[in-house]
RNA sequence: GUGGCCGUAGCUCACCAGGUAGAGCACCGGAUUGUGGCUCCGGAGGUAGGGGGUUCGAGACCCCUCGGCCACCCCA
């Protein structure tokens, strides 16, 4: 019988590995409190409503993308493609929407797609909702919070920002029939893929990757002339702030972005050491949201980066810390060894309760306990033998540098390692 | 969903007119019967992703399948 496997695209994350996802975690997190906003956790599973009526029936999310069943009781359920659709329902659902509210999020994301670097069908995401301010101040906010964490992970030189403003709903319903006025026109000259966008997603086309359809759109109607004369004035505002901060951004007309909720302000962070995959971050305002799902109509924008995706990038560029090591590593040899040395490294235990201390497991002799104590990376040896049990003492062993290992009695054990660890 | 490349020990890889597998690292043990890092010696570890076919014989060739990578698509 053949062993059973993950699913496909839902990797394992090893404790190797782990320690990069608490360093990433943790100064995300530490930046978003900076900011003042707080966590919020969602349930992974929603009604399929929730999120065909957020991100839209028609794109490929939830066309194609989404793993969605039915219950016992019938009801469509879907387990999560993104995040901002039930940070959203939450929030109406617990009123927390009648102040202005910050919050965050963290957690995976479900998506049916083809894995690849950078793309896997269980991924993760943190990201953040801003609540209850329509001005492009806070727009402003979210994109100076990302800039400083970039910097916090050192990599402010490997990703950059661009940013659009796709205007109103009714700005984005004029040029989206003008656009396909005009390809329509051409639509023999537009590769496949843009031919079936023209139906599902016409706005997609302006970031199509074909030399000759980029080439046709050079021809076309641009977003900025339908623009509402708001969205405009504020798209301006935030590039204001943006300057006024010293924070780098290139303007992308054609950046549009995949989901139907967003208007106004688009934005997203890329990099070039990834391959296909190359955004890390993005998001946009939705301010239509809050009432499409039956809130009371409130300003929204937001953002959310892909952990993987970011842990790749760091990895790529050598930037996680040193992994963490034990402090010490206690041997013995012998029953009364044994028994001396567990509860002499209790008692460190309590001394010393953020010591990182790993006892030596399963015996053998002092020689394979050694090459264990080496290779665990500790600084200090602790070690029981018949002798020490004896003598009431215990040998102490400094693992790096030069120093020579001393036997003392064991009630001078804390005082010495507290002088050794110093 | 489409196209291409790939899948041999825990890891990185080799062998290959098709003649039933090998190295380095890692691991375990010994040289040093109470002491690591260096060195030397030895050991364990593989149904060659899985299944089927061609063949006297297949890890090598063919088909299917699963998985990985790259690009498209999509998007974080």
């Amino acid at each position: 019988m053949s062993a059973l496997r993950s699913i496909r695209g839902m990797n394992d994350v090893l404790p190797d590995d782990s320690h990069r996802w608490q360093y990433l975690e943790a100064v995300v997190v530490s930046v978003l409190d900076s900011y003042g906003y707080s966590e919020i956790r969602m349930p992974l599973v929603e009604p399929t409503a929730l999120f065909s009526r957020s991100i839209g029936e028609v794109t490929d999310i939830v066309e194609k993308e989404m793993y969605s069943f039915e219950d016992r009781n019938g009801d469509s359920l879907s387990l999560r493609p993104e995040g901002t659709a039930g940070c959203v329902r939450a929030a109406i659902q617990h009123n927390l929407l009648a102040t202005p509210a910050r919050l965050w999020y963290r957690g995976p994301m479900f998506r049916y797609e083809r894995p690849q670097k950078g793309r896997q069908r269980q991924f993760h995401q943190i990201g953040a909702e801003l609540f209850g301010y329509a001005g492009p101040d806070a727009d402003a906010e979210l994109i100076f919070l990302l800039a400083r964490l970039w910097r916090r992970l050192g990599l402010q030189n490997v990703v950059r920002l661009e940013i659009n403003s796709i205007g109103s709903l009714d700005a984005r319903a004029a040029y989206r029939s003008a656009l396909v006025n005009y390809l329509s026109a051409h639509h023999d000259e537009l590769d496949e893929d843009s031919q079936r966008r023209l139906q599902s997603n016409p706005l997609r086309i302006l970031d199509s990757k074909n030399a000759q359809t980029q080439g046709l759109l050079d021809g076309a109607p641009a977003l900025q002339e339908y623009l509402d004369d708001e969205s405009r004035e504020d798209f301006v505002r935030l590039c204001a702030y943006l300057d006024a901060a010293g924070v780098a951004y290139t303007v992308n007309p054609r950046l549009v972005r995949g989901l139907d909720y967003y208007n106004k302000t688009v934005f997203e962070w890329v990099t070039d050491e990834l391959g296909a995959q190359g955004t890390v971050c993005a998001g946009g305002r939705y301010d239509g949201l809050v009432a499409q799902l039956g809130g009371k109509a409130t300003p929204g924008v937001g953002f959310a980066m892909g952990v993987e995706r970011l842990l790749l990038l760091i990895e790529a560029l050598d930037l996680f810390p040193a992994e963490p090591v034990p402090s010490m590593y206690v041997m013995a040899m012998g029953d009364a060894a044994e028994q001396r040395a567990t509860a002499c490294v209790e008692k460190l235990r309590d001394t010393f309760p953020d010591l990182g201390i790993t006892r030596h497991l399963g015996g053998g002799s002092f020689k394979s306990q050694m090459k264990k104590a080496d290779r665990s990376g500790a600084q200090l040896a602790l070690l029981w033998g018949e002798d020490e049990v004896a003598a009431g003492e215990v040998t102490i062993k400094p693992l790096r540098g030069d120093g020579e290992q001393q036997r003392l009695p064991e009630e001078q054990l804390s005082e010495r390692v507290q002088a050794l660890l110093e």
